[in-house]
DNA sequence: GTATTCACG
DNA sequence: ACGTACGTGAATACG
């Protein structure tokens, strides 16, 4: 018999501090029981026990870490969510078949010691998992201890036997005891005798074989009279310490193996649990099926399935239905493989033809309900057709219920909305044979939360007007940007000789190591500020340096050309399509404000706001018309003055202020006239920071002034603005209430944060809070008016089309004929997305490229 | 894979 | 006592 004694509060412990979730997406926690599982799969694996014990103490779980990093500098939790996770651990333990054993009064590391002993008598072999070292004094021939601790998110085994202690302590097992009694152990408050190290504590048992023996021999001459000082004043502590490093065998738990056995626990329950903790890839590690209890004893089985290669007879029933629920399986290379309609119990797969999808798409009769709809419209944009009647998209509705979620895989969200899982080989059946339960429930779902209008009316629409977007993409003057790109190669390389020569040695000016070596240690600049794995070389640390040394001012150089070279010019030659065209990908489900992504490229991050890194928008251009740029004007901030109905804000924005200069005025207590360019460009810092949810300390290092005078700005701001304070500090009150905020038009965004024990990961939870419903309310408006253009321009048979949109910007391409009634269109649909109480402002200029028509 | 830096609104 | 504004994506270096 063998068998596994796990120490769970230590393995948790571990887990939570060193595990990662393979998703990388920003705000994810680091989750204790799934590095717990992940650690447990993997011994379990490497042991194969018959018997397995999780050891738990009574009280809860305490934490050696000083210190808990807090949000921002990495991503990981706090102590008080792992002791929130405690139970739900010890319940899914229980639930796939395994005890757990607590004793109050006793620790989890006396229950190992029990378990141990228990195993030694019966002849029985013993294996030990836990992250701290206490439990090695109980190694024997028996048993071993695996120690598991992380590297790189990765759990690793260091196994000890009585070998390995020998080898790394020079003792044995039960010396270990002898040992931490002299050298103690302040995690475990456990005093040893003070002076004594654990080099002084080796030579000692080494030699005298134990703490009595040492004590008996005293007199030795060999130990130095300054030990033998140490031992003598601290004689009582080294042998209380003995006693608290002593680990019991006695505790009065069960001690028949047999007892340890795995059950079949409960899998259901089990499964349901991890998919609730979106333990999507423990799940078949553990052999379980995703999909909860009651609904696999529902399921009847699994559908029948018909292969149809020909998918017209279908369609009139479709038509009779008046709706369709299908799932799309496309192929990696974005091939539509089959079209899987889930109707009235039965699969129909049809394999696509041209005349069956142009039959289908453009049926206005079939109400469609799919999974992800934007690639279907870019298949019928390709096909010079339109894809009619999308009533629901089952990735828009999971996304507008929970816009922090990781991904909407079709299967994930079956488990999360418990859809019973037929269990097909091939996928794309279980997919769709899912998707009239997920419909129903994700309908539901959204009636429940008021979200009906932000789906249908927004995010459905506007999943056709980004697949326009993607389809029609951006031309781009390649041959230019080839040009410009070379000039930029050759000022890198001569920018980096003379870096090189002035710092003295050959370096990579990439690298901020070797950056940080060259000008700390090398050129001996004052290492300004910020750490973690080295000195920050970040462009504020090289602007304050910049009047030191004259290198600097090139390096600055270095990097901003570099960067217009690589990600840029580079960058963007790499994605040009056959047509001269570039098609990015706007992502509907990203972010968790609202607002649309752009990625393969990036389309919303084109440089700006330099002058060398703006002419690269000279190379994005209208290939025939004129492009028409709109953009709105303080979108955010008349979002602001509407929700937060501000009396003196909205009469700026009323009467058509200059927004900055009017803060100005008001936070500086001056007239009009009398507000210089700088405190203008000052109250400016403030506006944006009240958006971001301020505080004093940034807003002193964006505008340059003391902590305290900035605190001073935001005071007087907020007594200015007193309908802003009031909104902030209520915003804040309900998302704790009810745990989420939500935007004008029910967007919403939850907020576990505010739950958080850790400062700084509450005050993150709070200034998003206060500036979720702003940038999301923002969001919201330009995709109204997306969707509003894009119907006026087919509505008035223009053959302008919008090709990109940026937050606050909308770009459309049209002949130059169309150019006046294209801007004018822009302007109004953009202003009366939307009705405030404060008006909406939007611009429009035209010129033959992006830099031209951008004001 | 993670960290750093920097581009945008 | 602590770190320091919201939301993104891409390139690069490095273990």
């Amino acid at each position: 018999m063998k068998l596994l004694v796990l120490d769970g509060n230590s393995l948790l412990n571990r887990a939570f501090f060193g595990i990662k979730l393979l998703s990388t997406k920003s705000g994810d926690f680091t989750n204790g029981i799934y590095g717990f599982l992940t650690m447990f799969r993997k011994i379990y694996d490497e042991t194969e026990p018959d018997a397995v014990a999780i050891a738990f103490d009574m009280r809860a779980p305490t934490f050696r870490h000083k210190q808990y990093a807090g949000y921002k500098s990495n991503r990981k939790g706090m102590p008080e969510e792992l002791a929130q996770q405690l139970p739900v651990l010890q319940q899914l333990l229980k639930d796939l078949g395994y005890r757990i054993v607590t004793c109050e009064g006793w620790e989890a590391d006396d229950i190992l010691g029990t378990l141990s002993a228990a195993a030694e008598r019966e002849g029985s072999a013993c294996v030990i998992a836990t992250g701290d070292r206490d439990s090695l004094q109980l190694v024997s021939s028996a048993t071993t201890v695996r120690l598991m601790s992380t590297k790189f998110g990765q759990p690793q085994v260091t196994v000890y036997d009585e070998a390995k202690i020998m080898e790394e302590y020079g003792v044995t097992p039960h010396q270990m005891i002898d040992l931490k009694a002299l050298q103690g152990d302040s995690s475990d408050c456990i005093p040893g005798v003070a002076g004594i190290g654990p080099k002084g504590a080796g030579e000692l048992v080494q030699k005298y074989g134990s703490l009595e023996n040492i004590y008996n021999n005293l007199d030795d001459p060999e130990i130095k009279p300054a030990a033998r000082r140490k031992l003598e004043a601290s004689k009582d502590n080294a042998f209380m310490s003995y006693e608290l490093g002593t680990i019991r065998r006695d505790a009065p738990i069960e001690t028949d193996l047999s007892q340890y056995v795995p059950t079949s626990g409960d899998p259901q329950s089990a499964g349901s649990t991890m998919v609730r903790l979106e333990l999507f890839s423990l799940i078949e590690k553990f052999g379980l099926t995703a999909a909860p209890a009651q609904e696999t004893t529902v399921a009847a089985g699994r559908p029948e399935v018909i292969e149809l290669p020909d998918g017209a007879p279908l369609l009139a029933r479709l038509e009779d239905a008046g709706a369709a629920c299908f799932y799309c399986h496309w192929d990696k290379s974005g091939e539509l493989l089959s079209l899987i309609f889930a109707h009235k119990d039965i699969l129909w797969r049809v394999t696509p033809d041209s005349a069956f999808l142009l039959a289908f798409f453009t049926n206005p009769l079939i109400k469609k309900h799919t999974h992800d709809i934007k690639p279907l419209h870019r298949l019928a944009l390709s096909m010079g057709c339109k894809l009619e009647s999308v009533s629901l998209d089952t990735a828009l509705a999971a996304y507008l219920l929970n816009p922090s979620a990781t991904g909407y895989d079709v299967l994930r969200l079956a488990a999360e909305y418990s859809v019973p899982l037929p269990d097909f080989e091939q996928e794309e059946y279980n997919c769709a044979a899912v998707m009239p339960g997920l419909c129903q429930a994700l309908q539901k779902a959204i009636d429940g939360n008021n979200q009906r209008e932000l789906l249908e009316n927004i995010e459905i629409p506007l999943s056709f007007v980004l697949a326009q977007m993607e389809h029609i993409g951006f031309y781009v003057d390649s041959e230019s940007i080839k040009e410009y790109g070379e000039k930029l190669q050759k000022e890198v390389e001569s920018l980096h000789d003379s870096i090189i020569e002035q710092v003295g040695y050959d370096f990579n000016i990439n690298s901020p190591k070797q950056l940080g070596e060259a000008l700390f240690e090398k050129l001996g600049l004052p290492h300004g500020k910020k750490t973690k794995s080295g000195w920050s070389t970040n462009a504020d640390v090289l602007e304050s340096l910049r009047p030191m040394n004259p290198v600097v001012d090139e390096i600055l150089r270095y990097r901003t050309v570099a960067k217009l070279k690589s990600t840029y010019c580079d960058g963007l030659l790499k994605v040009i399509g056959p047509d001269g065209r570039i098609h990015s990908s706007f992502n509907q489900t990203e972010t968790r404000t609202g607002r649309i992504s752009s990625t393969e490229p990036n389309m919303q991050n084109i440089p700006v706001r330099t002058p060398i890194g703006r002419e690269l928008r000279k190379f994005f251009a209208a290939e025939h018309g004129v492009l028409v740029d709109a953009d709105y004007s303080q979108i955010e901030l008349r979002v602001l003055a509407h929700v937060a109905n501000d009396p003196a804000m909205r009469e700026d924005f009323l009467q058509g202020h200059d927004i900055h200069a009017s803060t100005a005025a008001r936070v500086f207590n001056m007239p009009q006239e009398l507000i210089t360019s700088q405190l203008r460009s000052r109250a400016k810092a403030v506006n944006f920071g009240i958006v971001y949810g301020i505080g004093a300390y940034s807003l002193s290092q964006d505008i340059g002034v003391s902590v305290k005078e900035a605190d001073a700005y935001i005071k007087e701001y907020l007594r200015n603005y007193s309908g802003v304070d009031a909104y902030m500090k209520e915003v804040a009150d309900s998302a704790r209430e009810t745990g989420y905020v939500e935007d004008m038009f029910g967007r919403r965004r939850y907020l576990p944060e505010l739950k958080s024990s850790n400062f700084n990961m509450r005050s993150f939870g709070e200034r998003v809070a206060r500036n979720m419903p702003i940038q999301g309310a923002a969001a919201d408006i330009i995709k109204i008016a997306m969707i509003r253009v894009s119907r006026r321009l087919e509505a008035e048979g223009l053959k302008a089309r919008m090709i990109l949109q940026v937050h606050d910007e909308l770009i459309v391409e049209c002949p130059q004929q169309e150019q006046e009634q294209v801007k004018a269109l822009l302007t109004e649909e953009m202003e009366q997305a939307v009705n405030l109480s404060v008006p909406m402002v939007a611009e429009a200029n035209a010129g033959k490229t992006w830099y031209d028509a951008k004001g």
